[in-house]
DNA sequence: ATTATTAATCGTAATATTGCAATATACAAA
DNA sequence: TTTGTATATTGCAATATTACGATTAATAAT
């Protein structure tokens, strides 16, 4: 299969898994954290400062734009790429009140 | 290949994807707040909770319990799961610290 | 001892992900 | 218009993930 079932979760669950799943490879956090970082970065700096080739960073900006994290701005040649703050924070509220969680009762089994 | 290059980043970097990949599945995140909800669990009433088959749902126990984030306690026939809630309180610390990243300049380019 | 119950493991099929070389596209400069 | 520069897309090989049937292992109950 490979494939997630997800019809039998609930929309708040696939939501996570989705925003989660975007961040659960080193090279796209270390984009996020470049994009932070200088707020104003072509996909070029990416490229050498991360060390991945040009396809491959392109198609990990690819995903992050898919999801809304981030945005691109044509500029000649070169594309600007920056944080979609608004959608940020949607996901970071959204992660925020699953880490949040917290044990209802201590029924000592563990 | 199918394998991320994970020399190239920093422990931090690799860990905050560690973390996040685990909770990219919402069967993941399903387990995860069942056993925050019922802070006794076992395997058997996951199964019938969540739609999977139990290999499955082992098979995702196994992950989880593999970082740490929940541990399992042997009773009688069936296996008592739950949170680590040391080992979730370090993830926490960490996704937190990513997701509270700030803008630093405002260099007005998207 | 035999049988029932529960969870783990094995094996495998289907699909997804990662990475990159080669190529295409789009714009700028000469 | 040709040439250079920067990013996107395509195609593909290697590996990973997801899901589950079949089986095993471990304990409980009879």
């Amino acid at each position: 299969m490979g494939l997630a079932k997800t019809e039998i979760f609930t929309d708040k669950q696939n939501k996570i898994a989705l925003f989660a799943k975007v961040f659960g490879h080193p090279a796209r956090v270390a984009i996020l954290q470049q994009l932070f970082k200088l707020n104003t970065c072509v996909c070029g700096d990416l490229v050498t400062e991360i060390g991945l080739a040009q396809p491959t960073i392109s198609q990990h900006l690819k995903e992050l734009k898919l999801l809304g994290l981030i945005k691109g701005n044509v500029e000649g040649t070169s594309v600007c790429y920056c944080i979609d703050e608004e959608k940020w924070l949607e996901m970071k509220q959204t992660m925020q009140e699953f880490l949040n969680q917290d044990i209802e009762q201590n029924d000592t089994c563990c």
